[in-house]
DNA sequence: TGGGGTCCT
DNA sequence: AGGACCC
């Protein structure tokens, strides 16, 4: 066998795709059943985004055009679904509760999430091996076995999922579909195949028959419009050309690379695993809108946003730590999308952290707008007449907070118990090296084996744990919690250009990190690089604040909350 | 055509 | 910062 397909009679993994029906409409279903026998959509700005399956008999179809739709179906009932609000509450629940039946859950947009199903499959057989009969539609007709015990194993995975589907149901009144196959691609290829409040099997035999149903290569999730193109030029649009295409042709337009994953795509073959989703890497609002020429309509837009951006930061119960611009000029003709973006870093002290929430003071809001509208400036002539038509904001790079379940304390009591997805690290986040990582996140992310530290991280987090204790342990009252919130990368808040962690080292003449004369040597050694260089540099910029006092002894500057101060010896 | 997200370059 | 992809 050639190295190439190696993988192509892997059939070693049970996935389960499961896709909540029309997501959007079922929950404004759920918040005004009214709508649930008539046919209704839900509408952002001038486009029907999704609709029940009523209104889909009429011919609705997802992300139509408004005038489309009432010409259609003129009876349709239109809800606005703008805010999405509702609609990722319901979402992360849904994911909590799958991460119940696996640990490796990855969502796909709200609707969507995939689940490596294997090893509950493979404890279900130990257990149990008579009356396993597969439960709702199997793809294809079956005619060659494969003796690998996929087939075995893929049975029992429609059992699992047809479960999981129930449970859905029982506990959120939402119906899915579930697609189950041994691998990601094909579990939601096959769960296409039957769509409201159904199931499919795919045994791995049927493989060609269901990508040969597909019209065009860009109907292979992870295959879009921009490949979809290159191909056409190639003269490619079916999958079974895209099959048959010389590689070197395929590797010449794409690189080796992508070459080599859309032609295992082509086949069925698909190796990426499920990757366990955790929390957002970044929490953002859009809104688009026909005109904006003045300042004044930016200001009020863009506090609006930041107004609703502030309850979803507050919810998620991290500080965020940059800030990112997106706007749309109008563009008479030319591409869609050309959207533009600047992103700066921001003072985790902005935030406002009480035990249940995540405030912007009014000073702080000020501040923050006025930094929005700095980044605003760097995209348009403010001076000249322009033409907005999408203003966005969205923070990213988040620093968890260490207190309540997913403080280092639970982490350590090993309290493993399905916990919410809200409080559960990327512990399968590879990506991520440890130097990258920040400091608060560094003890508890990249712990490889499930849920236990790695030994060199254990040390880290008993010194962190210890010094914890002296701050805010015995009495975590919202004061006192504060301190642990702790505001960092005093350096790169200065900077106002956002710089590498490379360069940001350079912002002195001093580029040697020292233990600050305050700070205990023997657990400054202990710490890790960066956050020697954060500690260091708090009291850097601390020195120099003093020595700005001196020179304006009228201003007085709030006491902030550093890494520093963290660290301080008593 | 919306209002989101992720990862890679 | 933008571009690809996903929903």
């Amino acid at each position: 066998m050639d190295t190439k397909n190696i993988h192509a009679t892997d059939h070693s993994r049970v996935i389960i795709h499961i896709d909540i029906d029309c997501f959007y409409a079922q929950v404004e279903m759920i918040k005004n059943p009214e709508l649930r026998n008539i046919p209704m959509g839900v509408q952002q700005k001038n486009v029907v985004v999704t609709s029940n399956y009523i209104a889909r008999e009429t011919g609705i179809k997802k992300c139509m055009l408004l005038e489309d739709a009432l010409r259609i179906c003129p009876k349709i009932v239109l809800v606005n679904g703008e805010d999405l609000h509702d609609y990722r509450q319901i979402s992360y629940k849904v994911t909590t509760h799958l991460q119940k039946y696996s640990s490796q859950v990855e969502r796909l947009g709200l609707d969507e999430n995939f689940l490596d199903a294997t090893s509950l499959v493979e404890t279900k057989l130990k257990s149990k091996h008579e009356n396993i009969t597969a439960k709702g539609h199997i793809f294809g007709n079956n005619e060659n076995n494969c003796d690998c015990g996929c087939q075995l194993r893929l049975t029992v995975g429609s059992e699992i999922a047809q479960e999981i589907r129930d449970s859905i149901r029982h506990e959120f009144q939402l119906t899915c579909s579930a697609g189950i196959a041994h691998n990601k691609l094909l579990a939601k290829l096959v769960g296409a195949k039957h769509k409201p409040n159904q199931q499919t099997l795919l045994y791995p035999n049927s493989t060609c028959e269901l990508l040969y149903q597909l019209q065009n290569v860009v109907d292979i999730p992870g295959i879009g419009r921009a490949m979809g193109d290159m191909l056409k030029n190639l003269g490619v649009s079916t999958i079974r050309e895209l099959q048959h295409l010389n590689f070197d042709k395929l590797k010449f337009a794409f690189g080796e690379e992508k070459a080599k994953l859309i032609q295992n795509l082509s086949n069925g073959i698909d190796n990426s695993p499920v990757k366990s989703s955790g929390k957002p890497t970044s929490i953002g609002l859009e809104d688009s809108c026909r005109n904006i020429t003045a300042i004044g309509e930016v200001k009020d837009k863009l506090n609006q946003l930041m107004n609703r951006l502030m309850v979803l930061v507050s919810e998620d119960g991290r500080i965020p730590r940059t800030i990112k611009l997106t706007i749309r000029k109008f563009d008479s003709i030319s591409k869609m999308s050309n959207r533009e973006s600047r992103q700066t870093n921001i003072t985790t002290s902005l935030f406002t952290v009480k035990s249940n929430s995540i405030e912007l003071q009014q000073k702080s809001a000020q501040r923050l707008t006025s930094t929005i509208m700095t980044l605003f400036t760097k995209m348009v002539d403010v001076h000249k007449p322009y033409h907005i038509t999408l203003l966005g904001l969205s923070f990213t790079k988040f620093l968890e907070r260490m207190n309540g379940k997913s403080s280092i304390t639970s982490f350590f009591r090993k309290n493993v118990e399905v916990q919410s997805i809200t409080n559960i690290e990327n512990k399968n986040d590879l990506t991520t090296s440890p130097m990258e990582c920040t400091p608060f996140s560094y003890d508890l992310s990249g712990s490889e084996s499930e849920f236990e530290p790695s030994p060199k991280k254990t040390k880290f987090s008993k010194l962190i744990a210890k010094r914890r204790c002296f701050e805010a342990d015995d009495c975590p009252s919202p004061s006192k919690l504060k301190v642990a919130d702790l505001r960092l990368s005093s350096a790169k808040n200065v900077s106002s250009d956002s710089s590498d962690s490379k360069n940001s080292f350079s912002d002195d003449n001093s580029n040697s990190i020292c233990c600050p004369p305050n700070v205990d040597a023997a657990v400054f050694k202990e710490i890790p690089k960066e956050l020697q260089q954060e500690v260091w540099n708090d009291y850097k910029r601390e020195m120099n604040e003093k020595q700005e006092q001196k020179l304006q002894p009228v201003i007085k500057k709030p006491k902030t909350n550093t890494l520093l101060n963290y660290f301080l010896k008593n």
